[in-house]
DNA sequence: CTCGTATATCCCTTGACAGGTATATACCTA
DNA sequence: TAGGTATATACCTGTCAAGGGATATACGAG
């Protein structure tokens, strides 16, 4: 069983996952949006699609993908047990962040 | 940059965690209660302890893992403009993993 | 100092997966 | 029908990471 986190390792489908939150799009407008070669986009939302992330409607030659929330849900939900760590320390992300942030600038390791 | 949705594809770090999420533990404590190699903890620990999820604290030959919050609250947020598909509709969740369980259970597939 | 315990690291093998290229399929238009 | 557009699939290849086993390091007890 493909857990849904497997599905997310990948940047260019969490990518694809948010702009199609934003509205459905064509493989097309994925493609140009992206700057990610169309064979490329066509075999990540195909690992989607199966994984139950994203579904297609057929309009003439092409394929409009939308967002299926179920697997994102079950990602939300494996999260709640975490949240009581940070509700109530708003901030301490933007520190992350930042700390982030200077490592890939500054870093070298070791 | 190792994402964090990387480092949680993994389904040994992702119990760690939420071993951890109770309290924190010695190595050992984790490689009993998950029934995982020392040496496999070791190492899993030691990319999420790089990656920032946890962090150790020196009790005589012992190392005393914690959970540290900062990369999972990237993670929810992340998460946070998917969320408007399913508030509201609290049980969608359910029926999908209803739906996995069966898929699992009965499944060949195509 | 020696032995047992706790943890980390090294090396090696193996499998999974992403990217690239080429090609197939489906539909539309003329 | 032919040619173009839109999308999917097959095959190959390189990379990277997880697991196993052996070993190193650190500490405590006696």
């Amino acid at each position: 069983m493909e857990s849904s986190f497997t599905i997310l390792a990948e940047p260019n489908r969490r990518a694809i996952l948010s702009l199609l939150a934003t509205s459905e799009r064509s493989v097309g407008e994925i493609e140009s949006r992206l700057r990610i070669p169309q064979t490329s986009v066509s075999k990540h939302l195909r690992v989607l699609r199966e994984a139950g992330f994203v579904e297609a409607r057929v309009d003439a030659q092409r394929r409009i993908y939308r967002l299926r929330p179920e697997p994102l849900m079950e990602v939300d939900a494996w999260l709640a047990p975490f949240r009581r760590f940070w509700t109530g320390h708003v901030d301490a992300l933007e520190r992350h962040l930042d700390r982030m942030e200077q490592r890939s600038t500054k870093g070298k390791k070791r």
